[in-house]
DNA sequence: CCTAAAATGTAACTTTGCTACATGAATTCA
DNA sequence: TGAATTCATGTAGCAAAGTTACATTTTAGG
């Protein structure tokens, strides 16, 4: 389901002539929108009651008090995400904002898309392992070493790579019990996918995290997919890369949530070796 | 303006006996009282009509309509974040949701205070240097990194480093023109102070992205302090990482409007440059 | 136990939104 | 081109929802 105000605008050019007008009320101040009695706003669009009233319908609403409930809705999750590209001109609280915005409404996204089926069969997976290898490129490289210092903290050994010829080395000299997490935003990097297949030919479980459909997700036995937009061709991938991380924070929490409450003492251990290190909380 | 359930939940105690009962089919089930009349919840908590519209009005609406309009939205923001701790027990779809909340929880709220004012001043800073390094340690180490990835691509050398001995060599070599950028969630990793301390003795500039009042910040000319809660003991502390990432992000956009229009055209090329190690679009 | 204040309910009233129907515009086909 | 049909829009009345003023009940203090 996307969000209201942009599928009303969406529709705006097949409307009928009074739609329009209710539709170009609405979308002007949508906030007014919701305070406002369908006579109200009748009369700023100059239509009838019933006019709003079969707008509302319309677009899902079982009437104008739920049509207005809706457009609330919308406006929480939906109106700071309009526009969200970041032009020249924006102020730093502007642009700021975008920044933010991007990134929520990327994990909003894939929050709602992910197949929890997925995520447990892939936490089967890493939990099985005799060997994790954490693979990626480039921005997916950080991404990567942020997986593998998660995951070191469980027995399994466990390795992230970013050099192509080592990862095709590995990929090579892996076998059944050997896991290769591939990471890459676009799917498409041609040595990563040669290192994925020579991986899965040798018998090692491949698991990918990437774009759907693309070369990598054919190339693993398992993939998750996302469908991350990233509105900046200019600048950086950095809405995936969040995903990707907190992603790999789901299947961390998996592993630990599999390995049962006897696991937490040990992860405890660890966090009070780093204490030493610290100036005492006041 | 804080959540409407949560301040209705905190207010719970000190209602009226009529009003607990309208509080308590409210929180029960918020998202069918935004659907119901106010007769039907009216007859569920078994209170007149009135009693209701008073409760409404308590909490600061002017009436049933718009109190259901509040909580709507409400609904949107705030219910998902409500007891995110993952627990040995959730189902994967539960723990999921409860990660990715989290993180975009952290997002919102930072989003929602952080300093327009502070990010353009650090972003100057960033503008005006002559070199940048990046430290960070364990999990910082791998922002760090990322941050590198990014700002490489300005003119300006930069480096991460993540070697506690390398950063205090590097602080005590630097002077006027260079900038430290010191990531720590807690701010409390004794190395990392000394070495920000160090480096300001020298005359460089240190900017710091930390916990609001720790030895970090105080430690460092500028500093974005962030109050991320980590709602996770036992886990990795991943609320922080995420939003680090995201402040990165900001700053390296920051400085690539600042730079100005002339400077796409050589982010365009740093893209072109990686073509040729993929696979093409279908 | 009585009084005053607070809490809650009752009933009338106002507003709101919806439905059925009528009118007007547009399109199609002879 | 003009009649017929369909589609779009408005009018009016009605039903439901919400609000206000007031009455009754409950509670607390003396």
């Amino acid at each position: 389901m996307e969000n209201l105000l942009a599928t009303i605008s969406t529709a705006l050019p097949n409307l009928n002539k009074s739609e329009k007008k209710v539709a170009a009320v609405i979308l002007d101040d949508p906030e007014a929108a919701t305070q406002s009695s369908i006579a109200t706003l009748a009369l700023k669009a100059s239509v009838s009651e019933p006019s709003v009233n079969r707008f509302c319908k319309r677009f899902g609403a079982s009437g104008f008090p739920d049509f207005k409930l809706q457009l609330a809705k919308a406006l929480v999750s939906g109106v700071r995400y309009v526009s969200s590209a970041v032009s020249l001109d924006d102020t730093t609280d502007e642009f700021t904002q975008k920044i933010f915005n991007n990134s929520i409404h990327a994990l909003s996204q894939v929050r709602d898309n992910i197949s929890a089926a997925l995520v447990t069969r892939v936490v089967d997976q890493l939990v099985q392992a005799r060997r994790i290898y954490f693979f990626g490129l480039g921005t997916s490289a950080a991404v990567a070493a942020d997986a593998e210092y998660k995951f070191f903290r469980f027995n399994t050994p466990v390795s992230s790579h970013h050099d192509p010829l080592m990862q095709r080395m590995l990929a090579s000299s892996g076998g059944v019990g050997d896991l290769f997490f591939c990471i890459s935003h676009t799917g498409r990097t041609k040595s990563l996918v040669e290192t994925a297949q020579l991986a899965r030919e040798n018998g090692a479980t491949v698991v990918g995290m990437t774009a759907p459909g693309s070369p990598l997700a054919k190339a693993c036995q398992w993939s998750i997919e996302l469908n991350v937009k990233e509105n900046t061709d200019e600048y950086l991938p950095m809405a995936s890369r969040i995903v990707h991380l907190v992603v790999l924070d789901a299947l961390a929490t998996g592993v630990t949530l599999r390995k049962g409450e006897e696991f937490l003492p040990h992860l405890a251990r660890i966090k009070d070796s780093l204490k030493s290190t610290r100036f005492n909380q006041e």
